[in-house]
DNA sequence: AATGAATGAGAGTTCATTCAT
DNA sequence: AATGAATGAACTCTCATTCAT
């Protein structure tokens, strides 16, 4: 009876194999070099037995997306059981953007690449990452209710705050290359610390 | 003596042609479908002359990049003669905003897209961005210095806000798609003036 | 002993299953959509399996082709119990039509398509064709015993009759676009009734 | 100034070995065997070369379509110099079979395979079609007109003459073979003699 | 008997780039 | 300086078919 379960084990490791092998292209070449073929050849196998576990190429690029969202999600939720508001919101960005550092092409696929577009732009697909917002939007709410912080209002005090993090990892990841390596680690928390700094009343 | 002259004007107008016709491709149908045949098409000339004008596609990418550079800078430079610090910083940041969501594509090809990245890799070609670089954390040194800022060090506060700015830029021109659209000049100067409220003492 | 028979019963049930789905296929999508895999997955077995039952996907052409011949004989026998000899004729010819404009992919199938055509050359494979021929000229015969068609030789007649009749069909088959849709009837009916009254003495 | 002239002839001589070398394709092997590929290889080209001169595949059927249209529509006016109109009439089958069976591929390109048939569909590309079709039509009215025919309606008859010469030529085109080799003109012949001799009064 | 997985061959098509003229 | 023609390598994707299990 386990031959079922076996067969459908070595699919799944088939499908991972497709999964990381795109994934390692696509840091190390670009979307753009990424390719069916080069995918298939990377794992020794034919072009078209990608296609026995994708639809398409977008479905792997998608399905990666979803995947990153996912442990995206799971990294964010990590510091929820932060009892004060401002530690937690404080723990929320610094793991986001651990997140986001550690694991830069996930971050590139989820919010900075144009590509597989067609499909994050239906509301639908965005929901994993809407989760996410809402959980920062609540941390920040909490915030204000002790008067920690001073928004007037939540949307526009979410998105500030998301574009802050949000733009440290977007640079380091897209253009860390015009500041020196050794000093990138002390660019990010200092930024990060100045502007805890200076939200805090 | 004046032949050699416009010979060479007429280069130049051939190749600013060529850029010409890239960009708006570029503008108009994304990275993607800028293909050397369809600047060819539009501008009229085969496409082996573009290879008389430009080492390769990459090359043509890559002024691109410079010119937007140099626009931007310019852009940069305009609020430079607001004598109030924190106003000229205030300032120095709406253009920044504002250059980069009214010329998208350019802002992509200056600080997110990873294409042409061979050649920005390079130190020297990234003296223009440090420029306005360095025009920032000037007018932020001047802030701190008459106390209406308060951050440890000009670097990191530069760094912060940059990190800010082009967080909110990024964040629309790249998944401005998940908000409405109605929505997003709300978002956008909220954010601005709540991160602006926050810092001033 | 019922054992071999039940699964012989059985397997000319799946066998007939794929036949259907093969045809059902063919007749919505075209030969040219007709592929192994969809013919699988409509009967929901899979593509291997197929291959049991037929050798390969010209041989459930050619299986499609003699089933469509068999209707085909079977739909021309029915006008043979009409006593007059040229009623009889008449009756046959419009049931001929009448055949091919409802069953089009199977008329096409039998006496258009080129494809399966390695089959239908070996002669051996035309006796049910044969049949239907030789009823068509013995019905020309009587008419022409009781004088009332005239034709030298009753090859000629023949091929002559069935020209006719193929060459209608056939152009509404392949080219009934380049006709108004609500006209067709009429022209059939009237080309056909035409052609019965020239020939009549 | 001759190199002008040159180049383009030279064009034109690549553009006919293209078509030549599709149409060999297309009547040793069928329509589902001229790739793009063993044309350029038939030609001793690239793939890509192909592109240069025809927009794609269907471009090609397409081009041999029309000429297809031309020839055949040239080898029906040429009877129309003959006075008597009954002879012209016969004289116009007769020429119509000829060609057909002259030229097989291009009698199936033009009225019998379907695949192209996405361009056919459209009313303009029949235009030649219908100049030969109008041509039968005027004959046959000036049979009827001198009272040599019997024909109520003109457009059915048109379409039961027109139904008649196809019915022969594509039944000899599709399914010669059936037919002993020496034995299909005398057949044809036959055929369309008793025809006429039925129709005549 | 049946299958799921795999494949090799091949389809149409597009591209950056080269080069003789 | 400019070009038109050509190419080779690449692309995504589909298919009939095979075979170990």
């Amino acid at each position: 009876m386990g031959i079922t379960e076996r067969k459908e084990r070595e699919r799944q490791e088939v499908r991972k194999l497709i999964l990381d092998s795109a994934m390692k292209l696509f840091l190390e070449e670009g979307y753009k070099n990424v390719t069916i073929r080069k995918i298939a050849k990377q794992i020794e196998y034919s072009p078209g037995t990608i296609y026995l576990y994708f639809k398409d190429k977008d479905d792997i690029l998608y399905t990666l997306q979803s995947i990153a969202f996912e442990k995206f999600h799971k990294a964010q939720n990590a510091v929820q059981n932060i009892q004060d508001p401002i530690e937690r919101l404080i723990a929320h960005g610094k793991a986001y953007i651990k997140f986001a550092l550690s694991n830069k092409e996930y971050y590139d696929l989820m919010f900075i690449m144009s590509e597989p577009l067609s499909k994050i732009c239906e509301p639908q697909e965005w929901t994993t990452g809407l989760n996410s917002y809402n959980l920062l939007k609540q941390n920040i709410k909490d915030c204000v209710d002790i008067g920690i912080l001073s928004f007037d209002d939540i949307e526009t005090g979410a998105f500030a705050i998301w574009s802050f993090v949000h733009g440290i990892c977007s640079l380091i990841i897209k253009r860390g290359m015009i500041f020196p390596q050794e000093y990138i680690d002390y660019l990010v928390n200092g930024a990060f610390d100045s502007f805890v700094k200076n939200l805090k009343k």
